[in-house]
DNA sequence: GGTAACATGTAAGCGGTTACATGATTAG
DNA sequence: CTAATCATGTAACCGCTTACATGTTACC
């Protein structure tokens, strides 16, 4: 009962039904669209893709095409209007459930008393420059993008990037705070 | 070569390390501990723990000993001195690597153009809620706690968790612009 | 002295990542 | 015509989560 077979879409196969339904036709399309996009708080590898593309089309949320270029094979999709109520029944569901986070740099912040003081600020400061490329990233990259999604009638990604570029604004600023503290108590 | 044996610490073994050094004695001390402080930016979970632990201590990085009570098994361990060397050295090591966040909430955002405006509200009000609650399970129970162990001289957890509630308030006051520009937009 | 809560550990299976294999197209 | 890049898909493996099995103490 992995995925979209009977009653409410899981995670990912919504994650993959959606991006179809912005646009993306094969599951090259949806890796390279999901890797600019979503993958910032939802991340799709390409078995991921490819199989619940399959399921999909099983279940008819999906209509798939081959269009193979010789002996390079080749499948596109379109969504169906099933595939638009299963993706709107989905979004409206109730209990989204919890975020997840897994930061390797927190992770060595929580156990950072092992640390020398200038060990420490080195942490932080690496912190602080992760997140500041990830600015820049989405800033000259990802949110352009999604402006031009958004005039095509799909408003999320541009909210979404909005929330990217807060978020790293927010660790950027709270490891700036951080690393002057530690400056100031050594003196 | 999948943990401590040669070379650098993998951040699974290293977090059960240094739970260890952070006074967590037995594999299920480490459980009770780390869901209430390290789980919410590292997730460990038994089998994981268990299993590093056997590693770490046939790596020398833990010496264990064995406390059964009858027929109820228990191991306990205490960190040796090239376990307080290896955490070390980890924790110094270059580029901790990539912050990851999967969030479900987000993920419905990012296609809430398949939502109406109703549900849309419901969807941020929703995830504003999570927010608050997290904030509120930090504060009362998280950060006191962490203050304690702060006071035994271990500062990480405490600073650890302050970025967590810094985040958490973070994501309530976006979602509360956000849900305050909705209105306006519905008028 | 029975029931619930605490404590300890494990088996099994899923989801996901890495890495690759292969084919077409463009550029030099 | 060769090399590099784009495009498409898959195999194999591993970490992790869920769920459970079992034992022991505390409570009523």
């Amino acid at each position: 009962m992995s995925a979209s077979e009977q009653g409410r879409l899981l995670n990912p196969a919504a994650a993959v039904l959606g991006m179809v339904a912005l646009g993306a036709r094969s599951g090259y399309e949806i890796r390279r669209a999901s890797d600019r996009s979503l993958r910032f708080f939802w991340a799709l590898s390409p078995p991921q893709i490819y199989s619940e593309l399959q399921r999909l089309e099983k279940a008819g949320l999906l209509a798939g095409a081959d269009e193979a270029r010789g002996r390079r094979p080749r499948r596109t999709f379109e969504i169906t209007e099933a595939g638009r109520a299963a993706l709107r029944e989905w979004a409206g569901g109730p209990d989204p459930g919890p975020i997840e986070i897994r930061d390797p740099a927190l992770l060595r912040l929580f156990f950072a008393d092992a640390l020398t003081d200038a060990g420490l600020a080195a942490l932080v400061e690496a912190m602080r420059l992760r997140s500041v490329a990830a600015l820049e990233l989405l800033e000259s990259d990802i949110l352009p993008a999604a402006r031009r999604t958004a005039g095509e009638g799909f408003t999320g990604p541009e909210r979404v990037a909005g929330f990217g570029a807060g978020l790293h604004e927010f660790i950027a600023g709270w490891c700036e705070r951080l690393g002057a503290e530690l400056k100031n108590a050594r003196g």
